[in-house]
DNA sequence: CGATTCCTTGACAGGCATCAAGAAACGTGG
DNA sequence: CCACGTTTCTTGATGCCTGTCAAGGAATCG
């Protein structure tokens, strides 16, 4: 059977029922590309749209009166995009690609007849839902409480393990694709600053960059000043309602 | 039929039968009375348990290697508490009471036959967790991007506007319960600065205090000054499964 | 190969942290 | 119900971390 990235994403927590697959490989029946830069949701609008990220990068923004931007969340292969708008009826979030994507559009009501058909599906979408919720408070913790530095590397770490949860060959260098001004409207901090600090962290020998590849030199003190914990190790799904 | 705090909640968003409501009530069936201060939960610890919030408030924090407090949440009643460890079998995250609380603690498995017998309390579940994420991404924003002036304006919108969803009898004016110290750890900000923010926005006819309870004065500059949007209003879950 | 975006570096400024200390409010036990 | 210890609030002085402004260089794109 075909399946689909977003069924392989989840059943990689838990094994899945061909029928779950089969039900999941459907919200992927209308691949999209879009490109580089290119708008996918905007703030304020009407949605009725989530999206599945099937290939590139995409990001969550909002823009503040005075133009700064937050960026809320960078997804990658295998997202669960939108589930911010399945509660309100106006876009909470800006959606745009940070590279030439594929994204599957669904709509409100095809993920409610999953809902109500599969709800060992609803409950691991409600579980990865709370991992979302943990990688944000995670990420308040590092603006709320801790220094540039720490949030660069706390950053870059975070990135580096999302990708090698899809990505097995990644070992300590991965792609960044990210502006200097999109880590710092990340993390909280101006372009200016974020390069002085990956500039500091290089010649400490911290991480190595060639041209638009990161790699991570010193793991281990990079988690230290980060503060940082890889949330991924500690997964447990066991208690899930079982398979039939 | 008594229903529960939790039930009630839930049920201003969406009817629920009365199969519903009684399952939602057998999770309140252990109610436990908790001093104000007490531990409710360590970070690190093993967890089998979440929690539903009768009475008083709880937070939730992590404390950071240089012993500096980041709290992510506070909880009113008829909160679901403790949603991050359904995923990760040690705690993310510290609860401690801000007041005397009671508080309705059951087990995972309990949640899990909910989650299997009752499909559409699983959606209402994942649908009140994205909201709970937006929340997130609000005060993200907020630290990220915003003042300290603005941070606090915002969290005491927030915390306003959220207390009024169960008590219609708050028109302008809350106990806040909260130290100052306590508001900054929650924005990201020293005591001493949301002090000093607290008494120019009082100097400034924006709000007023009298023992310790705060009254909006000027709201809608408030709003401006916090980029506050109130997200309560917003609410569409039309689109769930209905009930039978 | 020209134009645009992105990176890099320096000088300077400002917002918020830190440290400190007294006042006020609160809680608790006698 | 008062007295006393503790927590919380308040205010000032000082300093640092990060932002702002600016400008040249490198890289990327069409």
């Amino acid at each position: 059977m075909a399946t689909s990235c977003f069924a392989d994403r989840l059943a990689k927590h838990v094994p899945l029922s061909d029928a779950e697959k089969k039900a999941l490989t459907r919200l992927e029946e209308n691949p999209r590309k879009v490109r580089r830069g290119a708008m996918i949701q905007r703030v304020n609008e009407m949605v009725t749209e989530l999206f599945v990220l099937r290939e590139g990068r995409v990001m969550s923004f909002v823009i503040l009166p005075d133009g700064s931007r937050q960026i809320l969340r960078v997804y990658f292969p295998g997202d669960f995009i939108g589930s911010a708008s399945t509660i309100y009826s106006r876009a909470p979030e800006s959606l745009v690609a940070l590279s030439d994507a594929i994204i599957c559009p669904f709509d409100k009501h095809a993920l409610r007849r999953l809902l109500e058909e599969y709800p060992r599906v609803a409950a691991l979408l409600f579980l990865l839902s709370n991992a979302e919720r943990v990688a944000l408070t995670d990420r308040l913790a590092s603006l709320g409480r801790t220094s540039a530095k720490a949030r660069v590397a706390s950053f870059l770490l975070d990135i580096f393990d999302r990708l090698r949860v899809t990505d097995d060959s990644i070992t300590d260098s991965f792609d960044l694709k990210l502006t200097q001004e999109e880590i710092g409207d990340a993390i909280g901090l101006t372009s200016v600053h974020v390069n002085r600090m990956i500039r500091q962290m290089e010649q400490e020998g911290l991480i190595s960059r060639a041209n638009g590849r990161i790699t991570l030199r010193d793991m281990a003190r990079l988690e230290e000043i980060g503060h940082y914990t890889n949330r991924h190790k500690d997964m447990d799904l066991d208690w899930l309602p079982g398979m039939e």
